[in-house]
This record gives C-alpha cells, sequence and structure tokens, in this order.
DNA sequence: CATCTGGATGGAAACCATTTTCATTTAGGA
DNA sequence: TCCTAAATGAAAATGGTTTCCATCCAGATG
C-alpha cells in the first residue's frame, strides 16, 4: 500500500497544498538524505514557482510532526529522510553514499531515570560508510 | 592536582601560547557549557587584542584533540564544555542552566558490527532540564 | 642569547545556509 | 460562492562561522 500523504498531513493539521504533496513524494522516492536546497531544485521540475522558504518551511513541519527525519550533518547542514519506520529508533547514515539503516535502540530510555530530570529531545546518530561504500573504498563527502 | 594545560597543548602538537592557555583556563572553570562568543568576551577581559576567529579557531582544534567537548544545541549552535572524564561516555546537557552531566556510554559500540561498515561519529546527546532546572521550573533558553 | 621559521593571531571581509518580512495566493470550511 | 487563516514567493536580512592576508610570536637551532 503506497503512502496516503494527505491523511498525513491532516494528522498535522497542515493543509493539503500541492508543494506539500511533491515535497512528501520527493522524499519518499530518494533512496538517500537529501538537503532542503535538492529538494527545491526538484521541485522545480514541477512547478513554475517554488521558493526556497517554503521548502524550509515545509520540510520542517513535517519533521516537527515525525513525518520526516532530520539528518545532522557533521559539516552541520540539515539533511531530510523519509523513514517509514514508525517505531522509536535511531539510525546510520553513510557519508559516501547517503544511504540511512536503522538501529536497533539504544538505553536512551533509562536517561531520564539516571538524570532525574526532564529529557526533551536527544540526538543518536552513527555517522560512517556502509558496508557497500567501505568494500568500494568510496570516502565521505561534505 | 590541577591541569596541566601546557602539556595537553603539546600532546596535541599545538603551541603553548597565552590564549590557548586561558581559552583552557576558561573552560575548565566555567560550570556551564559556553559559546565562543562567551569566551571571547571572557578572554577580553585578558588581553587587550583578542579575536573572535582565535577563538573559533582553537575551540575547533581544541575539540578536534579531544580534550574538549562540543555540545551540539537544538539551536544548532556550537558550545563546548571541558570535560575532566577521559574515558568515553556522553552527556546529558540541560538546557535551562548549561550544566553537563555524563551519562552511562549506551550500546553503539555495537552499531558497527550491526552496520557492517565503519563508524566515523556519532552524536549521543540528551538535552533537557536538570533536576534542580524541573524542580525550579525553569525553562529551556536558546 | 640571537636568529630563523612555521604556526598563531587580528581585523576586515566574505560566506552561505537559514530565516524574516510582507504582499499575494489558496485551501477548505461556512 | 465567500471568507479567513494558512501557505507561498521574492527579496532582504540574519548571524554564526570561516576565509584572507599581513603581522606577530613560540620555540627550535646554533
Amino acid at each position: 500500500m503506497p503512502h496516503d500523504f494527505p491523511s498525513m498531513l491532516k494528522e498535522l493539521h497542515l493543509k493539503v497544498t500541492p508543494r506539500r504533496l511533491a515535497t512528501l513524494a520527493a522524499l519518499a522516492t530518494a533512496t538517500t538524505y537529501v538537503s532542503p536546497e535538492e529538494v527545491h531544485k526538484r521541485l522545480q521540475g514541477e512547478f513554475a514557482r517554488i521558493g526556497l522558504p517554503t521548502v524550509y518551511r515545509n520540510l520542517e513541519e513535517l519533521a516537527a510532526g515525525g513525518v520526516i527525519t532530520k539528518v545532522l550533518h557533521p559539516n552541520r547542514q540539515l539533511y531530510y529522510y523519509f523513514c517509514p519506520n514508525r517505531s522509536h529508533h535511531h539510525h546510520f547514515v553513510c557519508l559516501a553514499c547517503r544511504t540511512v539503516e536503522d538501529l536497533e535502540c539504544c538505553g536512551l530510555e533509562e536517561v531520564e531515570k539516571q538524570v532525574g530530570g526532564r529529557v526533551l529531545s536527544h540526538i543518536v546518530q552513527a555517522n560512517g560508510l556502509c558496508q557497500a561504500c567501505l568494500q568500494a573504498g568510496r570516502e565521505a563527502a561534505a
């Protein structure tokens, strides 16, 4: 069953606009994490007018709603990834081919207990080279 | 025994300069993570001339050498923290009072095995409110 | 101690991903 | 069909961070 993008948007109380649907479609069909700039470029093939701020805004809203995932690159730029896995987990991202792999959830759930405070957010992300890139001798890229 | 900053710098093949020593001293005496801007401001009390680029460069070099730790704020700015704990571990940072607590190391060591590739770097950081801030009703700040 | 050399530094400018502003358009309920 | 708040584009601003380059200094050498 294909993704039901309109329902996803409605659940987030976002209007179902052509640009948002196209953004979701672009992410869902990408095999790697992508930059806002790249999403913008791709949408320019579908819309005569599409502003970069719109892309930034929509990506941010979708990520805030949990429909897509942010990838924090070591270069500190933001990338986005459509992760169909709805359960709580973390990612390994290949810095060469930009693929994303799910990781088993690690013990961060106990952190709040350990700290005694409240965990508002957390980052658990491993960066590196996937098996394929390692064997192919590819290197990390910005 | 106080910290031996000159030795730390020499181990990293960095020259022992007054600015670097003052930067380390500033971080070591701070009870919270601090921004490059804040380090710069503090050093202005010690040096008639101190450039912001110098502060950025030195902080980056010290972090690259593992002498200090980067704190990745949710607002995507970089902060730094002098963590005397030399063993591998991760951090919980309070977004209200900016204190940093050590976390027990979680299972990231097995990630490389799980992925089959090579982990070049990883981020494991919990953000939130520490116990004291939670009880005091303080809130997260930028 | 004097000299030498590459690393360290300051100031100004550049960078550039991201955000803000604001006028215009549009989704979707009334 | 209307209406209103949300969505959008274009242009400009933002601001943390980095680059450039001339000058300075740590520290090795003799």
